[in-house]
RNA sequence: GGCGGAGUAGCUCAGCUGGUUAGAGCAGCGGAAUCAUAAUCCGCGUGUCGGGGGUUCAAGUCCCUCCUCCGCUACCA
């Protein structure tokens, strides 16, 4: 029995609105964790929600609201963006809530008790009206020598009291680590920063804060908040049981488990350098790998609200469908690079692989069953080009696709797919069941029965990236609950099918083409 | 500045530790087929593998150098 899997992505940091950066990593995330499902792991998938900090309180303090409205109401969004882009969470946490807030005042005792936490005092420039630091790099003089921060508000060298962890105490055991276990940080390039960032040496950490109190109350030291990034890191084993329910947290958050936390490439020193250190201070355990995606660009471009092309995508996925935006995403961008995205790129990825090549396939052969033999399934006669494709889809669906998804290299499994899928198509069009129609019925039925069970296959294989269009193809050709898993893809279940008397009703367009969009500006 | 990555067909990219005539998808052109969502199938690429130099029997694949782009270079998250 495999090990239970733990898979999660960054919890957003809600001071705005989802965009389609944190639906790509959620899609993508979202397919990893059902293609375990499917694999038979018993998987363990959070989401969430990062809600305190200064950015909060600020974005709070300018809507007129207090911070955990605003929390209230943007995690309302994140949580509907999920929900409606099929993402399959067992847990949505929120960084607000109370038992959230036991578990980091657990760890920083926990790193407290180890010796790693000191109180001493953050130096640097500071702007009142910013309420944040600033690096010395970061400042312009103005007219009159005051030095001003990026915002041109007044910065003033200030003292802070702060606790501190020892960060510092951790390089070697972090390259140790890093040493031991090459895969820990995907992709290799960011792996390369991480270490290269480790090796020119770490300093401690300030790890609370006095200037703001929308955060998690440091245990007996009145008026510190902890760092966001300590709570922020700290959902992850919150969520699964930390530290009361300690059962639960042994199965899935165990030494020697199978954690993956999928991450932007933006905060993977975070989740590199920080996190590690702190369960390692804390006498915990360490997740298995560290995965951090790439950006998706509009059409090349950085996406920012001042340019406007920030993409929503509840939006998209109203315009496009939901599977269809979730299967460009996939296909489109590899996995820990960046890629672009535009409305053309879409529809025509979305017509191409889904609408003519697969959709057409099921709809081609499904129809032809329908019309033909009054929706009677076809008898299997197993010739060797019947073998020879279904050998090629089985393999690709039983132990590519699923291989690949393992590695996280999710655009690899669908181009394999993809691969199979092509191969159907050469096959119909080279046995032409509608010349067999008259000439020999029953090698006809013999090449539609092939077809039926390989659609079936492919429908299981690709169900992670299209969960919603595959169940429907899988209801519609009455493919049973119980093998839709890759474990069980080997399962003759066409033939029991068949025994049943299964009549298939006439089959409607799965994927309807997508337009063009008109110039949209 | 330091460190790292990338520059391969019109477009998006694959090419692991160097080895047959450099590949895929999309787009384009030609043909076939007509079961199907005018979808499908077959065929078609003389690409200076960013420029230059070098190592080697052999380099997109290693070394040097130059050009361009990108990332990291710690306390906003």
């Amino acid at each position: 029995m495999p090990v239970p899997a733990t898979i999660t992505t960054a919890i957003a940091y809600p001071n705005g609105r989802p965009h389609i950066g944190h639906a790509y990593e959620h899609i993508a995330t979202d397919v990893l964790a059902r293609a375990q499902r499917l694999a038979g792991r018993d998987v363990f998938f959070q989401t969430g929600t990062d809600e305190h900090g200064l950015k909060m309180a600020q974005a709070a303090r300018d809507k007129g609201i207090s911070p955990r409205e605003l929390a209230d109401e943007m995690a309302g969004y994140f949580r509907e963006m999920d929900d409606r882009l099929n993402i399959s969470y067992d847990r949505f946490i929120r960084t607000s809530e109370a038992g959230h807030y036991q578990a980091s005042q657990a760890l920083w005792r926990a790193m407290e008790a180890n010796g790693d936490l000191y109180l001493g005092r953050y130096e640097g420039w500071y702007s009142v009206r910013d309420e944040a630091f600033y690096g010395e790099e970061e400042l312009t003089a103005g007219e009159d020598g005051q030095k001003l921060s990026p915002q041109g508000t007044p910065v003033e060298w200030t003292v802070e009291e702060s606790w501190f962890f020892r960060l510092s105490a951790y390089q070697d055991r972090l390259l140790a680590l890093y040493a031991e276990r090459p895969d820990f940080i995907r992709p290799e390039s960011r792996r390369n920063e991480v270490l290269r960032f480790v090796e020119s040496g770490l300093t401690d950490l300030s790890v609370s804060r006095t200037s703001f109190d929308w955060g998690v109350p440091v245990p007996g030291s009145d008026g510190h908040v902890m760092y966001v990034w300590v709570d922020a890191l700290t959902n992850y084993i919150t969520g699964c049981g930390y530290p009361d329910d300690m059962e639960r947290f042994s199965r899935y958050w165990a030494e020697g488990g199978d954690t993956t936390h999928i991450i932007g490439k933006d905060i993977v020193r975070f989740h590199a350098v920080y996190w590690p250190a702190f369960l390692m201070s804390a006498k915990l355990p360490l997740p298995r790998q560290i995965f951090g995606h790439g950006f998706v660009l509009n059409r090349g471009e950085k996406m920012s609200k001042s340019v406007g092309n920030v993409a929503d995508p509840l939006e998209l996925a109203e315009r496009f469908g939901v599977d269809q935006l979730r299967y460009f995403l996939c296909a489109e961008v590899t996995f820990g690079n960046d890629g672009s995205y535009s409305p053309e790129a879409i529809v025509l990825k979305a017509n191409s692989d889904l609408a003519n090549s697969f959709g057409n396939l099921a709809q081609r052969t499904l129809s032809f069953i329908a019309k033909n033999l009054e929706g009677r399934l076809p008898a299997p006669a197993p010739a060797e080009p019947d073998e020879a494709l279904l050998a090629e889809v089985r393999r690709t669906c039983a132990e590519l696709v699923p291989a690949a998804f393992d590695d996280c290299a999710i655009s690899v499994a669908i181009e394999a797919w993809m691969r199979a899928v092509f191969a159907c198509n050469a096959y119909i069009d080279t046995q032409a069941p509608w010349a067999l129609r008259k000439t020999d019925p029953a090698r006809m039925e013999a090449v539609l029965a092939t077809l039926y069970e390989a659609i079936g296959q492919l429908a299981i294989a690709i169900s992670p990236v299209i969960p919603s269009s595959a169940e429907a193809l899988l209801d519609q050709i009455g493919v049973p609950a119980e093998v839709r898993s890759y474990v069980a893809l080997g399962s003759d279940w066409y033939a029991g099918l068949r025994a049943s008397g299964f009549i298939l009703s006439p089959p409607k367009p799965l994927f309807p083409r997508l337009e063009l969009p008109a110039v949209d500006a």
